[in-house]
DNA sequence: GGAACGACTTTACCTATGTTAACGGTTTGC
DNA sequence: GCAAACCGTTAACATAGGTAAAGTCGTTCC
């Protein structure tokens, strides 16, 4: 099986079951990934959507960006993670896709998006995971327009823990996360200064500490509790590797 | 034709142009609505969702809810919107929904849905009101994220101005608004008291007259202009009534 | 017609967060 | 091996927006 069809059927198995005939036919419509340097645009906003992407490897965002230049990010993109099936429905991208870190990036035509789409076990997947995407965007909507700087910081690192878990790439107490306190703040809505004031004081609470790409959480229910953090909106299958 | 399948189809009439046999196939699997009250739960959190829920009449809203009681409108819901088509399969709601003003609402069952994604003009114009709702989440994620507090009340007030104008409930300079302050500040993640404070300034400049329930605009594109709003994200048809 | 209620207003005050600017440490490129 | 760039850190200061409380106005209900 193809790297890149690996790692959708790992995404993909958090959130349904698959039989064999599902992993082959992913292995076959799934074409090999090319490789995109960090911090490159895979579609810029206005342009129009002709495959739908995968994330292989590395992170990915997909952003908005205002009139003065000021850049949100509306999601990240995890390795497993793809652009939305029916896009191509769209005249043109409300949005922009970015590489983050360097990727590997799998372009799937659209006749591969309906194959696999065939098939009830894939569908059901596949249908998940969009609606995942669009509980993260809301749960990231009430993450910045009600909580705090502080807790909004833990509840998107509590949510960055759960999703890479199920992905094998979090161990208990800790994960790699490619990005800078700016980009944190592009996600949150912060200040680089605030981002940094907060991360200060999670480390001086013992809660988590952040440096150089890598994020350790001494206790995840402490973290979890003090943000309010529910893994409900992810979806993930029980046996996905979660620690309650 | 009954209420409730010509509110869907003046909707979807704005995403995709539908042929007759369309509306017949609308008309045949849209129930009739019943009536609830305003501020009544259609479905909470962690509810397993059984159909999907057309708006026919009225104002309803996704909302999600904090520990502490506070409440943030993730999505307005406008008649001809619905709930997500693939929502049953999912577990449990990650958000509750419900009325704002009395609604009706007519409740689509499972098999209704998979009838009319069997016509292609329907799934184009059904899928792309999907990738419509999640594109607006993003875009008040931008918006409570990026702009300050009176671009973020005046974008709020463009954007329905759009909705409400493709589905004809709003004229040239003004609609009809069943939203309190207190509600624009769950949405806008603004407490009431900044909201009123923006409301007063936006008339002081007299860009936006807001009371009892009625926004009157008298220059549409000098509103636009000051916070930054493009409609491309609504992916309305160019017919659909709207003011360039 | 008065009481009760809800929405809207306003004031005074407080604080979370933004802004600007500067400095030190690491990594990257030549 | 040095310079340049980038990132993280901190300080001083500015301000947008939150909170609490009270008053006004219009509507609804008896």
């Amino acid at each position: 099986m193809n790297r890149s069809a690996q790692v959708l059927a790992t995404k993909l198995r958090t959130l349904s079951s698959l039989s064999a005939g599902d992993l082959e036919l992913i292995d076959r419509v799934i074409p090999p990934a090319s490789h995109y340097e960090a911090r490159r645009d895979l579609i810029r906003e206005g342009e129009v959507p002709q495959y739908v992407m995968l994330v292989v490897q590395g992170f990915a965002c997909r952003y908005k960006t205002l009139r003065d230049g000021k850049r949100h990010l509306v999601a990240l993109l995890l390795p497993g993670d793809c652009g939305d099936l029916h896009a191509p429905l769209l005249d043109h991208m409300d949005h922009g896709i970015a590489t983050h870190t360097a990727c590997l990036i799998a372009k799937i035509p659209r006749e591969g998006v309906l194959d696999m789409l065939e098939s009830p076990a894939l569908e059901k997947a596949l249908r998940r995971s969009t609606l995942v995407d669009e509980a993260i965007l809301r749960e990231w909507l009430l993450n910045i327009g009600q909580r705090r700087s502080e807790e909004r910081l833990a509840h998107l690192l509590c949510e960055l823990h759960h999703r890479l878990r199920a992905i094998g790439m979090a161990g208990e107490a800790g994960y790699d996360l490619p990005l800078t306190q700016a980009e944190l703040g592009e996600i949150a809505g912060l200040s680089t200064v605030h981002v940094n004031r907060v991360v200060k004081e999670l480390r001086r609470r013992e809660l988590v500490y952040l440096r150089r790409g890598r994020v350790e959480i001494p206790d995840p229910r402490r973290l979890a509790w003090l943000c309010g953090f529910n893994a409900n909106y992810l979806h993930q299958l029980a046996e996905a590797g979660t620690f309650s």
